[in-house]
DNA sequence: TTTCGGTGACTGTACGTTCAGTCATTAACC
DNA sequence: GGTTAATGACTGAACGTACAGTCACCGAAA
């Protein structure tokens, strides 16, 4: 939905023009994303904006979707489909924990979505971006009972829904304001969250998801 | 921090007052609401609004306090310290889940604070609001680990986490566009979520739970 | 000279906040 | 009981600012 115009620029530029404008509706949110200041950060100006785009809201989205496909590429890009359904979790988190840390924005823009007032952007997108990753866990889950490393009593689509609402909130710690500020309570922290104490946490959550689904016994 | 003449009116216009701007903030948020419209659907004129509150920033942390204040006096005034963990969890989510259904715009307010955009009232908030639950929680697992029913080798602060992160998750799903629309997708459902088919949901995410803090073998 | 990306002053609207004044109720006094 | 003064909630037009979106023009390249 982007004009062609947009798709006409220059790569490096329409790169810096992405990475501008995700920043900001990060920091400010939507309604108080400025188009000025956006023009001015991206070095250009406030009428080129809408010769890329046809409004605000068009472009909202397409930064949505830009940057979910980020973070799909980073993560699923990279996970090999032998692996079992733990070591899948494990990928997940891992480089989910990775991409976000390098592009705290990007997931702030998708939260968004989330949020009272975006109603419009969640009908137009929640089905969509949720029903991908939906699907993969329920499969694994359901070769994971096959082959005897999940419990066969869980409900699947249940435990996919718990599981990848562990990750949201997880990756919500790690790029918003509100949970990150949670997140050092909880945990009693005496940092905030970043790149070197990371790796402890998400293994204990892991360590959790393993003791929900693992077997009784085995 | 109302103004004075907030308590001098009416408690039948004061609570017409608080229904409708939670009401409002919930359907628009923070921005998208209009402190005209607000007048209007309140049966205020937009002046009385000021003789109420300093501003509109005002007006919304109050209203933040005031719905959180209403939720715990459900979920904790009712609640029996001398439960177990798990009769405790349950109660939790059980009036948790009834309060939000028949108060839904409470806790899209509370929800909105985790918006970007919106740092001012988390930073102002979150610290707050979470310490009393993780308190609880932490509490709760250390003498249930004593009572040998929850599980040893499990990091409290991180379990407490996890569950009230599970909470939010289901209040979320049951108050959100984007987390309802979520919710129905994972567990394939055919109508929305409400107050007939939650009790089957809610019972299945306390398994889940349970699976994760019993012991192995007793 | 046609094409096309770029520009920024401009426009119209929306909205938070203010304020000068109204009006109903209560208090004070005779 | 009647008159007057004080109180304080209430009002909505008006103000100022902010900001999404437009447009007439520019300059370079082909």
């Amino acid at each position: 939905m982007p004009k062609e115009t947009f798709k006409n620029i220059s790569e490096e530029k329409r790169q810096r023009f992405i990475r501008e404008a995700t920043s900001l509706f990060a920091e400010k949110g939507y309604y108080g994303t400025d188009m000025g200041e956006l023009a001015r950060r991206a070095g250009v100006s406030k009428g080129s904006i809408y010769n890329y785009f046809d409004s605000k809201e068009d472009l909202f989205l397409y930064l949505s979707d830009y940057n979910l496909g980020l973070s799909r590429k980073a993560i699923y890009g990279t996970l090999d489909p032998d692996w079992d359904i733990y070591k899948q979790i494990e990928h997940i988190f891992q480089t989910g924990a990775e991409f976000i840390l390098d592009n705290q924005d990007t997931m702030v823009v998708y939260l968004s979505m989330t949020s009272p007032g975006m109603e419009q952007f969640a009908n137009a997108r929640a089905v969509i971006t949720e029903k991908f990753t939906a699907d993969h866990l329920k499969r694994e889950l359901a070769k994971g009972i096959e082959q005897g490393i999940v419990r066969a009593d869980l409900d699947i689509n249940m435990t996919a829904f718990i599981i990848n609402g562990l990750y949201i909130l997880f990756v919500a710690s790690l790029s918003t304001a509100y949970f990150r500020i949670r997140l050092k309570e909880y945990l009693e922290m005496d940092e905030e969250i970043n790149s070197d104490n990371i790796q402890q946490h998400q293994a204990k959550i892991i360590e959790h998801i393993h003791k929900m689904l693992r077997p009784p016994k085995g």
